[in-house]
RNA sequence: CGCGGGGUGGAGCAGUCCGGUAGCUCGUUGGGCUCAUAACCCAAAGGUCGGGGGUUCAAAUCCCCCCCCCGCAACCA
């Protein structure tokens, strides 16, 4: 018996589920289903990383003590993974007595083995992130991945000599190709690593909400060093050696690709640090994108799972993602595409061909199920098919090409329809004499949806049980399975519809998802904690929606100082995209200032143009011009801007309101 | 020369590593069947595989050049 670990990453709880955190635990759950269907002794990892700034804050701004605000947003995922039928064994919490005691002691072995130090940091720090922002990549104060206000933090830290394990890591991925997958991911590893590495600031004081690091009470644990060793807490380390034994190294950490990085440069950095084994295989896969733009609170575009497991069941969720995103690259989860693949793979395909087997065996074989059968070359055609597809179904199960091995199964499902249309036994059933084909057929027809429930298990797995219900047969192995080989006299179950058509237009659908709270939480449960810097940010939001208390006041609105400006020069700014450097007339005045028009406008054309601009903003740097001052244009998504103008041509420095 | 992804019938994609009949799903049109969830089956229409050049008996696939689209960042005050 093979022993096989398996991890998600530890979701941080600043924020709550949502399709991406499912569809991660999705596919590990897929995976660990696949290896105990050939018998390994799984253990099936997952969990929720609860230290750092970000939660600190998030709790004290809820009026909550953090453990009480961890205990709240980990209850959240635990529900939701319920929800979606994951079969973890463990769920890891980085606040449990277990794994601080496991963090400390690994920093200890590291401390010991000489790979910390500790010097005074200075930098921008990000809180939401978690990181310092070197000087050179923030946006005007901003950080540039989320766009927060960065803060400058100066403390004393304890470093990790990352810089020590350049040429061991890209050792690593060089003679273990397999270590990193899908290869894009392995090649951005390699030139990040190649482009050297800088030691890293694994410790802070700033805040109090971490595991204190050992022998120095005044610092806590940087949240990466504390939340990647949950990999080795949970099989036992340090105490458990005979458990750690068993199960470490790791076979797959599993994580979407924006947290390679942390797993593969990181993560085996501190392990080799440790003098520890490294994990064995790390996969990234891609993005779900939202209508081809990514999953962004701020968009309004988040898709929250719940919404579709309660309307078409966690299984239709389950198939969804597993057959619309190959496992590494980014796929679009759009509302039509669901309710298509719904309609036409599960309820016309899967659905039905279950149905008219169970409904014919039931009526002309007063509901046991014959013995399976080859009296033609076709049927023993049709073993061979079955055989073939149990070959390359379980090979990419396995290879983690859930999708592949859907098509795959899908094309037996329609070659079982075709099947049936050939043998027509509703033809046979007319004729006593033809009574051994009909057996026949009807036989090989169940043994062929015996073999599909056992194939699609590790994605579909009540859908599995279903069908078994209805065949009247047990769950099976994926060892030694073949064709031909369902249990002979046994009686159907209560035939139930699997997946029931679904008219709803994508309308309908859509306003389904938006209103996401399906079963209105019960009273008792508080607002929701969710880091309250959203609310207000979103462009996104129709207007009609922006709540009476979020609007603005006239006197709000009057100190935006709003003017008519004529373009006087237009020139585009070297080596930019978007930008454009204008002067503008504004009656008393003249001014230099950059908008980002240059997509949509040539400079010569712009020249005498009359636009509406912001007069009293602040200045600002761009491409190092200073730009006094904002030209208004509409800003369709993804579109090009359009100037605002005027019917006539006002004076310049006309107020504009 | 910023990094990356992509351009294949109406739509969405596979095939590209390792050249050899251009494939899948949805959609469209026509037909068949009546066991089944108006499902299923058959057939048809529809592609100069972004463009050009090269290698080769043979290129969607390999090499060179170019064009276009999409993310991200630099720069949308």
């Amino acid at each position: 018996m093979q022993r096989f670990y398996l991890t998600t990453p530890i979701y941080y709880i600043n924020a709550e589920p949502h399709l991406g955190h499912a569809y991660t635990t999705m596919v590990a759950d897929a995976i660990a289903r696949s290896r105990r269907l050939l018998g390994d002794d799984v253990f099936f990892l997952t969990g929720t990383d609860e230290h750092g700034q970000k939660v600190e804050r998030a709790a004290q701004k809820a009026g909550l003590d953090p453990h009480v605000f961890a205990d709240k947003i980990a209850g959240k995922y635990r529900e939701l993974f319920k929800a979606l039928n994951i079969s973890n064994d463990d769920f890891i919490r980085t606040t449990e007595p277990r794994h601080i005691h496991a963090a400390q002691a690994i920093w200890r072995r590291v401390r010991d083995r000489g790979y910390l130090y500790k010097a005074p940091y200075e930098g921008w720090y990000c809180t939401v992130d978690e990181l310092f922002v070197p000087e050179a990549q923030l946006v005007d104060g901003r950080c540039p991945t989320c766009g927060t206000a960065v803060e400058r933090l100066s403390e004393q830290s304890y470093f990790f000599k990352l810089s020590a394990f350049q040429e061991p890591l890209l050792d690593l991925y060089r003679t273990n190709p397999g270590f990193l997958t899908p290869e894009i991911r392995r090649n951005e590893m390699i030139s990040f690593v190649s482009a050297g590495l800088r030691d890293l600031s694994v410790s802070r004081t700033s805040f109090k909400w971490g595991i204190p690091v050992p022998d120095d009470p005044g610092h806590v644990m940087y949240v990466w060093f504390d939340a990647l060793t949950n990999y080795l807490t949970a099989v036992g380390f340090p105490d458990d050696e005979t458990r750690f034994q068993r199960y470490w190294p790791a076979d797959v950490h599993l994580m979407g690709k924006e947290i390679v990085r942390q797993h593969t440069v990181y993560w085996p950095a501190f392990l080799m640090a440790a003098g520890l084994e490294l994990p064995r295989r790390v996969v990234g896969h891609g993005w779900w994108l939202m209508n081809d733009a990514k999953m962004s609170k701020s968009l309004g575009n988040v898709v929250h799972p719940k919404g579709y497991t309660d309307r078409f069941g966690v299984d239709a969720l389950r198939y969804f993602v597993m057959r619309e995103m190959v496992v590494g690259q980014d796929a679009s989860f759009t509302d039509d595409v669901f309710l298509t693949r719904y309609n036409s793979d599960l309820a016309n395909d899967l659905g039905n061909v279950v149905s008219r087997t169970t409904t014919m065996i039931q009526r002309y074989c007063e509901g046991i199920v014959p013995a399976p059968a080859a009296p033609e070359p076709a049927d023993v055609a049709l073993g061979q098919r079955v055989d073939a597809v149990i070959a390359s179904a379980t090979a990419q199960t396995l290879a983690f090409d859930f999708s592949g091995a859907l098509r795959d199964v899908w094309s037996l499902i329609s070659d079982l329809n075709k099947y049936i249309v050939t043998r027509e036994p509703w033809t046979l059933a007319k004729n006593p004499d033809l009574r051994p084909k009909l057996d026949a057929t009807l036989g090989n027809s169940a043994d062929i949806l015996r073999v599909v429930a056992a194939l699609i298990e590790p994605v579909m797995p009540s859908t599995s049980a279903r069908i078994r219900v209805m065949l009247g047969i047990g769950a099976e192995s994926w060892v030694g399975l073949k064709s031909g080989s369902i249990p002979a006299g046994t009686r159907l179950g209560t035939i139930e519809p699997l997946f029931p058509r679904m008219e709803h237009t994508v309308e309908e659908l859509r306003q389904m998802a938006d209103n996401q709270p399906i079963n209105p939480a019960p009273a008792s449960e508080a607002a929701p904690a969710t880091a309250p810097t959203e609310v207000a940010a979103a462009p996104a939001v129709p207007p009609s929606q922006w709540p009476m208390d979020q609007r603005i006041s006239i006197d709000d609105f009057m100190k935006i100082d709003l003017r008519v400006a004529r373009i006087t020069a237009a020139e585009r700014v070297p080596n930019s995209k978007k930008l454009m450097k204008l002067q503008i007339d504004l009656g008393s005045e003249q001014r230099t200032l950059v908008a980002g028009i240059s997509e949509a406008y040539e400079a010569d054309a712009l020249v005498g143009r009359h636009v509406a601009i912001v007069a009293n903003l602040k200045p600002a740097k761009l491409m190092g011009i200073e730009s006094n001052g904002m030209v208004l244009a509409a800003s369709p998504d993804g579109g090009k801007p359009l100037l605002v103008s005027f019917e006539a041509p006002p004076s310049p420095g006309t107020r504009v309101r």
